[in-house]
DNA sequence: GTGAAGTGTCTTGACGTCGAGGTAAATGGG
DNA sequence: CCCATTTACCTCGACGTCAAGACACTTCAC
């Protein structure tokens, strides 16, 4: 099955036959599956009445277990955002009463950010809906496929996640 | 090597035993590897004064070959933003004078969108730029493995590219 | 201890995107 | 033909993100 980086590397090898265009039948691949991505779990969130951004935050909160509590910089790193965002972030979950700001007992520059009850219950319902639509997108490839793909995909990103970038 | 998902998945087996994590172990590397290539994308595109979103469309345009001119319509499915959106990046881009807006002689809601020689100029200049980035990031695998890569990513993107959605 | 550098978070303003809705033109069944 | 539907693009307001910089506190070398 043919999909669209096929169409988009032909037209590159009939516009610049000069260039080998070889890395976008990768790496286009990825933005592009990621932006399908983002657009099919915001559709999934809805029906739980979340935004894909309170899901990424309530996530890693609830990741980290009891008692459910991050610093604002750890929620960057996870999340890949900038700090300005991460404040804009936690404000708006804080006042839906999903998350709670808490002094840093051993640091005062710093806060903890813990989630609440119903955040942790909003966490895992969404998390059960979006792991069963994403089954149903890798339904496309076997188990060993999505083995392989899994490990490929690793060693592209562990520089990244290694390395700070 | 590890990478930021193998510890988010080990967390969720620790936290959520009764789940069956294991979609993310390729998904949400799409997603964060993704993200991890905006970045580097941004920064490889300033270089030559350009954004992302500008080279997004300009690139669209020079694929199509000469007159490199598309509709509205047909830079949508390329490069997945909304119809506002594109409005909006034609707009600027006109202002800049990479692209010029014409009216579409066979259908009078249509509209054309030419690129200029200087916005050819800029897309060929900032696709050359991208390339040698990509390439050292994709260093990491073999050719083998690259094309490995590239096949199990279409088998997943194929059906968002196919049927609409 | 003290001052300089580093760290953690927040503030601000500009910017790009989205979604919903609006207008105008093309299409097609009756 | 004609009207309903569809298609193509644009407008507008709300929203989320980013980058740069401010501020307070901590750390470390001396």
């Amino acid at each position: 099955m043919e999909d669209e980086v096929d169409r988009l590397v032909a037209a590159w090898r009939r516009e610049r036959p000069d260039l080998d265009v070889e890395p976008l039948e990768v790496l286009s691949r990825v933005s592009r599956l990621a932006r399908h991505l983002d657009r099919a779990r915001r559709l999934a969130f809805a029906e739980h009445h979340l935004e894909s951004w309170e899901f990424d935050v309530l996530t890693a909160l609830r990741r980290a277990g009891t008692p459910y509590q991050l610093s604002p910089g750890q929620l960057l790193t996870q999340t890949l955002v900038t700090s300005g965002t991460m404040t804009n972030r936690i404000d708006r979950l804080a006042k839906k009463g999903l998350v709670a700001r808490l002094p840093d007992p051993s640091d005062r520059r710093g806060v903890l950010v813990r989630l609440t009850d119903e955040g942790r219950d909003r966490a895992d319902q969404a998390l059960a809906g979006l792991l069963a639509q994403e089954r149903a997108i890798l339904a496309e490839l076997s188990p060993a496929q999505r083995g392989e793909l899994a490990g490929l995909l690793r060693q592209l990103t562990a520089p990244f996640d290694n390395i700070p970038g």
